[in-house]
DNA sequence: ACTATAAAACCGACCGGTCGGTATGATTTA
DNA sequence: TAAATCATACCGACCGGTCGGTTTTATAGT
C-alpha cells in the first residue's frame, strides 16, 4: 500500500514538528529541522503539508481533539455538575504532566492569531466552544439546584479565563509552584463563588 | 543640550517600537521598520539600542511602572481589601481600553520568554511580584476579618492567573466579550469564594 | 570671546546568513 | 506505464547587526 507509507511519512512530520515546535517555538523552527527530524526531506514536507503554517494547525486540531474527548468523559462520569468541574480540574493537572514539554507552542499560536487571521479562526473558535459547554454546564447546575443563579455567559467566561491563566503560568513557570494543586485550589474557590449555599 | 536631542530620540524610537510591534508584533517587526517610524536611521538606533530585544525590554518595564503605580494606588485609596480588589478590577477595564491597540505585544513578549532565558527572567520577575503583592492583600483581609483563611499564597496565584487569562482573552478577542464587566464579575465571583460568610 | 579638541549622536550602505517555498528530476507503488 | 511519493538543487526576499564616516554638541585652553 502506497497510502499506508504516505500515511507515516505524514504522521512522522507531525511528531518532528511537534517536538520541534515545543522545543524551540514556531518561529524558530526551520522546516529544514522538522525534515531532518522525521527524516524527510523538503520536498517529502511540501508533500504533505502546503505550508509550515498548515502543518502547525493540524498539529492543534490533534491537540484539541484529545482535549474534547476528556472533557466529554469526565462530564458524563460526574454526577452533578461541580463535581463535574471538580474532575476536569484533576484532569488539567494531567495536562500539565503529559503535555508540559509542548505546551511552550501554545505560546507560538496565541501570538501568532493576533496577527493571522487564518490562525486566529482556529485558535479563538475552540475557545468560545469550551465556553458555551461551560455555559451549559453551569446552566444545568443552576436547574439542578447545586449553583446559584448567575450568569452562565459570564460565570462560563471567567472560568475560561481561569483555566488558560492557569495553562499559561504553569507553561511559562512551571516550578513556580505546584499547578496541579493550585488549580484544584482554584477550582474549589471558584465553585464556592458561584455555589448555592447549604 | 546634546543630552536632551538624545532623549528626544530615544523617545521617539521607543513610541515608533511600541507602535510597531503592537500592530504586526515582535518578530514581524523589522528594526528597518521602527528606524522609519521615528525618522532616524540604523545607526541611530543602534546607538540607543544595544539590540531590537533590548528595546522590546525596556518597552515593558515601561509599561510596567504606570502598572505598579496604579496598582499602589488602589491599594492606598480602598478602605478594605475586597474594595480594593474590585477598584483595581475596574481598573483594568481603563487598562483594556487603553492599552487595547498594544496589548498584542504582550503574546509576543510571553511567547518569547518561553524561548530566551533573560527575556523570561524579565517577565516573570513581576510575575512573582504580583502574586507577593496579592498575598499580602489576602493576608490582610484575613486578619481584618473580611477574607476566610484560605492559603494566601495559592488563593493570589489563582486570582493573577484570572487576570493573565482575563487579559489575554481581552487581547485576543476584543468582540468577543465585554472584557471590563466581564472582569468585574469575575472578581465578584472570585471574592464571594473567599469572602467570611455574613 | 574664540578657537581647538574631544566626545557624543547620528547616518546609511552593506554583509553574512537564514528561511520558506519552488521547480524538476528520480524512484517507488499499483 | 501512470500516478503517487520522495529527493536535490536552488531561488529570491529579508533581516539583524556592523562599520567607517559625518555632523552636532560639549569642554577646555588661551
Amino acid at each position: 500500500m502506497a497510502q499506508q507509507r504516505a500515511e507515516e511519512t505524514r504522521t512522522r512530520i507531525m511528531q518532528a514538528g511537534l517536538k520541534s515546535f515545543a522545543q524551540n517555538g514556531y518561529d524558530a523552527t526551520g522546516v529544514a529541522e522538522i525534515c531532518q527530524r522525521a527524516s524527510v526531506t523538503k520536498g517529502g514536507f511540501y508533500h504533505h503539508f502546503p505550508s509550515k503554517q498548515a502543518l502547525f494547525l493540524a498539529l492543534f486540531e490533534q491537540w484539541l481533539d484529545v482535549l474534547d474527548k476528556q472533557l466529554a468523559a469526565f462530564q458524563a462520569e460526574a454526577e452533578n455538575v461541580p463535581d463535574g468541574f471538580r474532575e476536569m480540574a484533576g484532569m488539567i493537572g494531567q495536562v500539565f504532566e503529559i503535555a508540559s514539554g509542548q505546551l511552550p507552542m501554545f505560546l507560538d499560536f496565541w501570538s501568532k492569531a493576533a496577527h493571522d487571521p487564518e490562525v486566529w479562526e482556529a485558535i479563538i473558535a475552540p475557545y468560545r466552544r469550551y465556553q458555551t459547554f461551560f455555559a451549559q454546564m453551569i446552566q444545568e447546575g443552576i436547574d439542578e439546584g447545586t449553583l446559584r443563579p448567575v450568569g452562565p455567559e459570564t460565570a462560563a467566561q471567567t472560568l475560561v479565563s481561569l483555566a488558560v491563566g492557569l495553562l499559561l503560568q504553569g507553561t511559562l513557570d512551571p516550578d513556580g509552584a505546584d499547578w496541579a494543586q493550585v488549580t484544584k485550589e482554584s477550582i474549589d474557590i471558584y465553585l464556592e463563588g458561584i455555589a448555592k449555599r447549604g
